[in-house]
DNA sequence: ACAATACGTTAGCCATCGCTAACGCATTTG
DNA sequence: CAAATGCGTTAGCGATGGCTAACGTATTGT
């Protein structure tokens, strides 16, 4: 049971989540969005299947990958106990911060 | 300039930053709540500040790390930006079905 | 049956990572 | 002044990561 955070952080996985956000797909359909081999996209889903955020079903020759929404849920948990409410306030102060020096401008 | 997400996404800077949130820390006051040696640790905050989520200033002869909120708040952006409202909607789904599976145990 | 398609799997390469041990540099303390 | 403290830096090691090339396996099309 590998970090759902940590396997979901690599950049290539990063995309494919989201390419599969939008609905199920081939593994060919999602490796034509990327410079790299068939075979690393493979890779990159097995590692995406390990950590519970996809899954995937056959169908005929061609395998369906689509997220699975209960391993987001989880991803999504991790990434909020991460943000404490410390650091939410720390975002904020900045943010507003930020705003003020904008309003200076001449 | 490494990858913000990516940078953060390591569980001993995770929690680095989630001890930094409760205020600016040493960074032999940092290592003592890791099993790693303070070098690790030392390095570990090398990566933080060339992300831009941390920064420190001197003091005497002790170095004190704090939060960067600007580099935090760019963090943050990023982690919405991931969390798209399609992914928003299939995590929304998944809590109702399995709110809907509980209302049903016997 | 045979070729083509859509995959997974594996070996192996090279880069990066996290870490420790050892050292060096400034700063404070005695 | 010398010793101690608080750090950064570096070399080097073992482990891991992402990738390609090559091959194996179902499944479909002709």
């Amino acid at each position: 049971m590998p970090d759902v955070l940590y396997a979901a952080a690599e950049p290539t996985r990063r995309r494919l989540l989201q390419l599969l956000a939008s609905g199920p797909r081939t593994v060919s359909d999602l490796a034509s969005h990327f410079p790299v081999t068939r075979s690393a996209i493979s890779q990159h889903l097995g590692v995406l299947a390990e950590a519970g955020l996809v899954v995937n079903r056959k169908e005929g020759r061609r395998r369906i990958y689509s997220v699975d929404p209960s391993g987001m849920a989880s991803l999504r948990s991790e990434t909020d106990r991460f943000w404490s409410s410390e650091l939410d306030q720390l975002v904020a102060d900045a943010a507003a911060l930020a705003s003020t020096i904008r309003s200076n401008d001449s």
